[in-house]
RNA sequence: GGCGCGGUAGCCAAGUGGUAAGGCAAAGGUCUGCAAAACCUUUAUUCGUCGGUUCGAUCCCGACCCGCGCCUCCA
């Protein structure tokens, strides 16, 4: 079956190509940096690269923009309170957030724009949109008229054409004429920073910002927008009222939505004690592996409980596969190949890849994994996995790992690969002399600095242990 | 109140109108000089509750209960 997304525009699972050129067009709300990320903005940073992952398996080619939000009202509180400039502020936690990414081994996006390079830009696309009058001034600032754009609401499914009966009445501090108008433009108030421009002092509103740099480096239809569900209102739908107004073109093909992450059941808050960033996960000595495992393993578009126990399961999960690595690659099998194994090796491949295919069903892409993981370790067991079949298996795992990306382990520290070799070697021959006493100094010896020994029927292995 | 998501074994979780994937944990076993590691086996007559449709429902319909999200900054 062909690739599908579910598209919240639509309500369905809709089969997906790009538009053009067999180049994907997409855009992902990046963070804003005024503070690191936490486990929750991973959950849908997790979502996105898995999606970059699967869409080049399918063939396609990647064009992917994330912003990088690096001027809003918290930015500038903090950056007010400790005396520095925006930029001076941002740029610790922007290097912050590439850091944490790259430790998640999430893909860097084809372009990272920050916002706060783009003014030129959107100060001119707020001119346009006060020349078809989508727009109204209020002390300084530049507000976006709802009541012009006739679709507001078609993405978050809310009917707007009504009175707004209930609907909060100026929960800004700016004058508007409606309550759901929102700015483009914000005038400054006493000791904000600003930009001097055509539309007078002040700086951007949070929207304006995706609309524009999805326009100038991807056009005017993306193929995919995506991001976290709490986005869809007011944000995507802000930016689909601006950028439609602006082309006249549907803003973007499929949209898709990361759903929330709780953490131990509860919703992740600082009053609980329960606000983890990467970091703080890291310190705690779970690895980063570990982490996006569990990030990746649950579906997407289903809430995800982060527990420590969970992270724990996940570690294991991943030992699982990486001894069958190890396994497939030092034990010693029979020439010749299984035709049954060979056939279940690809019948594998394509759970996996159906399971991807429909809508990113880690999970059940997981289950094609692991199933075939246990028959192949009974195979091997049975003296029915030949050497043949090894080549099949480990495509499978490559497979795998081009999505998950866990199974390389970290940079290893201590003993080099050589040192542990001479030292292993060492110990087969002590043990060959029945020195069983030397045999297990070395053993304790490697165990110590966190190598564990594997003596297996075909000989010894070793690994580094895990964290 | 409006819109949306979910309730499946101790935990995480997939799934289909025809009788419950997978991972972790637990218990048993294999291997071994002893160990460790690894691997294998077992573990839900049952899918929030109550009705309905059907030859048959966890999966369809209705009602209800519970949890979560958005509606205001938010991944």
């Amino acid at each position: 079956m062909a690739l599908r997304f579910y598209n919240t525009l639509s309500q369905q699972v809709e089969t997906f190509s790009p538009a053009r050129d067999n180049i994907v067009r997409m855009y992902t709300c990046g963070p804003t940096v005024y503070d690191y990320a936490h486990i929750g903005n991973f959950r849908t940073f997790t979502f996105v690269d898995l999606l970059r992952r699967w869409l080049r398996t399918n063939g396609f080619g990647l064009d992917h923009v994330m912003n990088i939000t690096d001027v809003d009202d918290k930015i500038i509180r903090n950056a007010v309170a400790q005396r520095k400039s925006l930029a001076e502020y941002t740029a610790v936690y922007t290097e912050a957030f590439r850091k944490d990414c790259a430790t998640l081994r999430l893909e860097e996006p084809e372009r990272l724009v920050p916002a706060t390079g783009h003014i030129d830009d959107m100060v001119e696309a707020i001119e346009r949109l006060s020349a078809s009058h989508h727009t109204y001034s209020s002390e300084g600032s530049v507000y976006y008229r709802i009541s012009s754009f006739p679709g507001y609401g078609k993405l978050s499914h809310n009917d707007f054409s009504g009175n707004l009966a209930g609907a909060r009445v100026d929960v800004d501090e700016y004058e508007k004429a409606d309550a759901r108008d929102f700015a483009l433009w914000k005038a400054p108030k006493e000791g904000e920073p600003f930009w001097e421009t055509a539309l007078g002092p002040g700086r951007p509103g949070w929207h304006i910002e995706c609309s524009v740099m999805a326009i100038k480096y991807l056009g005017e239809t993306l193929d995919i927008h995506a991001g976290g569900i709490d986005l869809i209102f007011p944000h995507h739908e802000n930016e689909i009222a601006q950028s439609e107004a602006l082309t006249g073109q549907p803003f973007a093909r499929f949209w898709l939505h990361a759903e929330f992450l709780m953490v131990e059941g509860q919703k992740m808050s600082k009053s609980l004690g329960n606000y983890f960033t990467l970091r703080d996960i890291l310190e705690r000595g779970h690895s980063p592996e570990a982490i996006r495992y569990l990030l990746a393993s649950v579906p997407y578009r289903k809430s995800l409980n982060f527990t420590f126990d969970g992270l724990k399961s996940a570690k294991t999960a991943i030992d699982r596969l990486r001894n069958f690595k190890l396994r497939l690659e030092t034990d010693r099998y029979p020439e010749g190949q299984s035709e049954e194994l060979a056939a279940r090796t690809a019948q594998a491949c394509k759970g996996f890849t159906e399971s991807l295919n429909d809508d990113l069903n880690t999970a059940e892409a997981l289950g094609a994994v692991f199933e075939y993981v246990r028959d192949a370790n009974s195979a091997m067991d049975a003296g029915t996995f030949r050497a043949g079949n090894a080549a099949a298996a480990l495509e499978l795992l490559a497979l795998f790992d081009s999505v998950f990306a866990v199974l390389q382990p970290a940079a290893s520290q201590g003993t080099s690969d050589a040192g542990v070799d001479a030292l292993v070697a060492e110990r087969t021959a002590a043990k060959k002399a029945k020195n069983f006493a030397r045999a297990d100094e070395i053993r304790d010896q490697l165990l110590a600095q966190g190598i564990i020994l594997e003596d297996t029927k075909s000989g010894v292995r070793w690994k580094r242990k895990s964290p």
